[in-house]
DNA sequence: CGATTCATGTAACTTGTTACATGATTAG
DNA sequence: CTAATCATGTAACAAGTTACATGAATCG
């Protein structure tokens, strides 16, 4: 059986608990959605596929709210255990901030604009990741991912910054 | 009119010159694929739909080969420039590498796996761009973004050097 | 003359997002 | 009581990839 990359995610987050496709969805907002992001339009069904596989069963159907919450099967930790193992091939990047850069000659003001853009995403995803890191709760192989995080944006943050300050350097030589 | 970022990479590249779509592919597959890809699927479609809407037209159609070189009207550089003016959104990454890293609880020695792939993939996408950066061609703008490319290559490289010698030196105390 | 490159195009598929609908429970 | 949160789910849409088909021109 052939899994997409983000039941992969399903998988994952199950490996640490049972968990509700809104449990699922509430800790991937807080974590993998800075590296890889899902949505409920994709949790749901493959939750239901992956049931129907016998990845993953239902836990409980405990009192208080309606909610299924669901744990690995035996087959479904193999699984994971065997795609962990194998090479990652996916690294894909989408940004429209150095992309604007790229084609700036055709309007050359808008090169600061697209810059302070990506700067400020940066540093709000900065700002999301320390806040992350001050609840304690990562750590681990979690832990080395969110610090990869927050130096990977604090490098681009500076890099945004020292990028204006030479565009702005220009302008004004040829002013 | 409301276009897809997709489509204005091939905008920006008419913005540096008449081009047909096999000229785009090829041009996108060394410049704007690390940061936007763009697929034969996409361009050509894309291409005549914008001819419709008369932000390109057909520059040529000289002996030789069969090829329909596109150019820029008025209008489709009025677009570029708009678009170029507003503020970019979409700042996205898949990194099945950190994916793996993340959940290697589950399959502990999977963890410097990962790592070296993410490092092989980024060493390999700095030999491309350090390619590109010995042609001499980027200038302006364009070098601004490959140099960005360069420089968070090297980072990221590093940074997986440094995370695979702290796993190993974790297992040896472990063991 | 055979391999490669130039060149265009589409169909099927995969993937993922957005928006909406629904409704129970809990906190203030 | 009412707003927020918990919780599940789907339909429509958007985007993009892959594989394939086709064939001319060029290079060795």
């Amino acid at each position: 059986m052939k899994l997409s990359p983000t039941a992969y995610v399903i998988l994952g987050m199950l490996s640490w608990g049972p968990m509700s496709g809104y449990d699922i969805k509430s800790l991937a907002d807080n974590s993998t959605r800075f590296f890889w992001a899902i949505s409920y339009g994709q949790i749901y069904p493959e939750l239901r596929r992956m049931a129907e596989a016998g990845l993953v069963e239902a836990a409980q159907a405990e009192g208080g709210r309606r909610r299924t919450a669901y744990r690995l099967t035996a087959n479904g930790r193999k699984a994971l255990r065997e795609w962990l193992a194998e090479r990652p091939e996916t690294f894909e990047t989408r940004d429209e901030g150095l992309l604007k850069l790229f084609f700036a000659s055709a309007n050359p003001a808008s090169a600061i604009t697209a810059l302070e853009a990506k700067r400020d995403f940066h540093a709000q995803k900065l700002e999301d990741l320390r806040a992350i890191e001050a609840t304690g709760k990562p750590s681990g192989f979690t832990l080395r991912v969110l610090h990869h995080g927050i130096e990977m944006s604090e490098w681009t943050v500076a890099w945004c910054e020292r990028a204006i300050a030479e565009l702005e350097k220009d302008q004004q030589e040829a002013a």
